[in-house]
DNA sequence: CCTATATTTCGCCACATATAGAACTATAGT
DNA sequence: ACTATAGTTCTATATGTGGCGAAATATAGG
């Protein structure tokens, strides 16, 4: 019981629910998570290890920036889970706006959006 | 989005969980679910509807009794996320719990059992 | 029509949680 | 070793949510 409502307790979030379809194809470091969803960096990070501790992420950490992405090796649960929302978010439009951002903040460095995100 | 938020906040509350599990094989009253899960008729019932609302539950009514059971005809989205919940508390000790406490006190009459709730 | 009663709705309270900013940690580059 | 900085953790706050009891609603049975 307490897995499954790690589980959804997680999913029960939009933020959160933008989150694992933004790295459902390639994955994204903070910052470009960060640029995408909108909200502070510390509320992101905060989501992101929710997300973690569901097991519905995972992530490496690579010099200064730490990249997260789909788990390799999911449990059923969590791959039934995440199934479910791949399927039942794929038509949405905060979904689709989410891409189209996500495509080109993804397609930079990390270098380069830093930069440009403290010039603001 | 908003469907889908709809099913995964309704999911995160292990009480909702286990009234899913509960109906999961066979219908059940208010008052039988009151009895399994041990909230507050109120409380269930605004769990109940929060249920209904997502789609992840039905109900129709008989006489004073209302009867809640597993949607006839899902959305798959809904389907989904059912299939989910039930694979991933197939062997949940809490659930494991309400099965006995459930068998007994859905094979009673409702008539049966308010008469006794009432006289506690 | 009146009473009893199964369920829902409303009002309230306690607790959980999403969020931002400040402080902290760890890493890269000089 | 020092500085800059990506990310996390901590602290505070505002909103959301689960819970109960009381009032409202609807139905059965006389």
């Amino acid at each position: 019981m307490k897995k499954t409502l790690a589980i959804t307790k997680a999913l029960a979030d939009e933020n959160r629910l933008r989150i694992i379809m933004m790295v459902k194809d390639r994955e994204a470091c903070v910052c470009q998570i960060v640029e995408v969803i909108g909200n502070a960096p510390s509320t992101v990070s905060k989501h992101l290890s929710i997300l973690k501790a569901a097991g519905l992420l995972d992530s490496y950490k690579q010099g200064r920036w730490i990249y997260y992405h789909r788990p390799a090796r999911p449990s059923t649960a969590v791959e039934m889970a995440l199934n479910f929302v791949f399927d039942s978010l794929k038509d949405s439009e905060v979904i689709a706006q989410d891409r189209l951002v996500g495509k080109v903040v993804c397609e930079q460095d990390p270098e380069e959006l830093t930069k440009w995100q403290r010039e603001r």
